[in-house]
DNA sequence: CGCGACTTTGATCATCATCAACACGCGTGG
DNA sequence: CCACGCGTGTTGATGATGATCAAAGTCGCG
């Protein structure tokens, strides 16, 4: 953590983050480097809020480093968490005047902001870049309707291993070997939160499933999955 | 109702309709009329399913008249209900390949199906109708995070003053005046569903309002709103 | 080593789900 | 036109799941 945090404030390492986002890939090396140049890498410290709710909407950010809550407010202090985002995501980007969430650090990271008018030029410019937003919007979408499922009909368990499945299915898709573990940036209360669940339920369950041998803790912030399919089986149904 | 259904087979007035769609505002009124020729009126029964999650996304809808629901699949015959979709709305837009969600008349429907390469072709054409589709995409996320937080954060009672009070600012939006009911196509077991409640709950909760005063019905399927006011404090906290 | 933030565990309680019976409305057929 | 029956909605009694309140235990950092 220490080491990433260290590197994160070296150029060479922050540029090589920023040209393996996702949407990088769609653009000429040329055109790349024209946004490293516009772009306007931004550090926020953890629980620093990013953007908030209702502002008006001048930003699109991509992170190079770090992790992320995305939350919707209801009366103040009572907000409720819809999404988690990690490295390689984008945000700020389907929205029309104004923010409809906000989005605070769950720790230190690193962000690439680029200025709204200059996204749009790009936007028209590479098709294949408005494609790729269009394909983000849909994604978004479909996950905010697989949470809705979860928050709809699941127990706590089921809420549970559906949540650490996602993440292990995220490790498997972005490469890393089966055995990697689980890396939990968030706190107890935010994981609970997005859940529908209080902190202390969540604790309940989580030691729950570690008992019974599905997960394995190695650390306060990370977890083995043991038993994939027993946790696939947890998540379904019960 | 039934002096509606026979009018929605009334060429005319379905023309009518569909002309009177968002986004055919966008286009030239030339441009309109082709679609009209190209796309296919379809008829739905109560109850029938348009289109499946996982199938195939070949093409895209918009309501002349009826209402539908969107539901997400779990294990087969648990679903959760993710959103009503009603006169002028659209959808399967928002999607690559297949289609992420089912949806299901809830009452006889009127729809106008277009094939998705059509209407891509019309997308490109008419930048005007493309930016209406962000703008949809943008609103249809902020719609589910809403949904999120009615899920996750409140009680019995304030997710079905949400629920009505929602419904009853879709109605001045539309401009209709202040006493206009509300219509209630869908059965109460789809919208305990939607709420994530049991249909006894609902029920139970539904008759407290009427006996407190707030809202008053009209009959099965129209309610009044009595004290917007009201109904907006039992939806914000309790 | 000690302090504060975070997490776990425990005991009790409230809300909502479940199970069950009853009522209503609507369409059909006598 | 009324009677019956089914689909749908309401009401009631009970119980389980998860929230709340409270206290003890860890972790990480100075």
């Amino acid at each position: 953590m220490r080491e990433v945090l260290i590197l994160a404030h070296n150029a060479a390492f922050l540029e090589d983050r920023i040209k393996a986002l996702p949407w990088s890939a769609a653009l000429t090396p040329a055109a790349a480097q024209a946004h490293l140049d516009i772009g306007e890498v931004r550090s926020v410290d953890r629980g620093e809020p990013v953007l908030r709710e209702g502002a008006s909407a001048d930003f699109v950010y991509s992170i190079a480093d770090g992790a992320l809550t995305v939350e919707k407010g209801r009366s103040a202090g009572d907000t409720q968490i819809v999404g988690f985002l990690f490295q390689g995501d984008m945000f700020g980007v389907v929205h029309d005047e104004r923010y409809s969430y906000s989005v605070r650090a769950t720790v230190p990271c690193e962000l690439l902001a680029l200025p709204r008018p200059a996204f749009e030029r790009i936007c028209e410019r590479y098709p294949s870049v408005q494609r790729a937003m269009l394909q983000m919007a849909s994604n978004e979408l479909a996950g905010a309707q697989d949470h809705l499922v979860i928050l709809g009909r699941k127990s706590a368990i089921e809420r549970v291993s559906s949540f650490l499945l996602m993440l292990s299915e995220r490790n498997s898709r972005l490469g890393y070997p089966a055995e990697t573990p689980i890396w939990l940036p968030m706190r107890r209360a935010d994981i609970a939160n997005y859940l529908g669940l209080t902190l202390e339920t969540f604790s309940r369950v989580f030691t729950d499933l570690k008992r019974r041998g599905v997960i394995q803790a190695q650390s306060m912030r990370h977890v083995r999955v043991r038993d994939v399919d027993g946790l696939r089986e947890l998540a379904e149904k019960c």
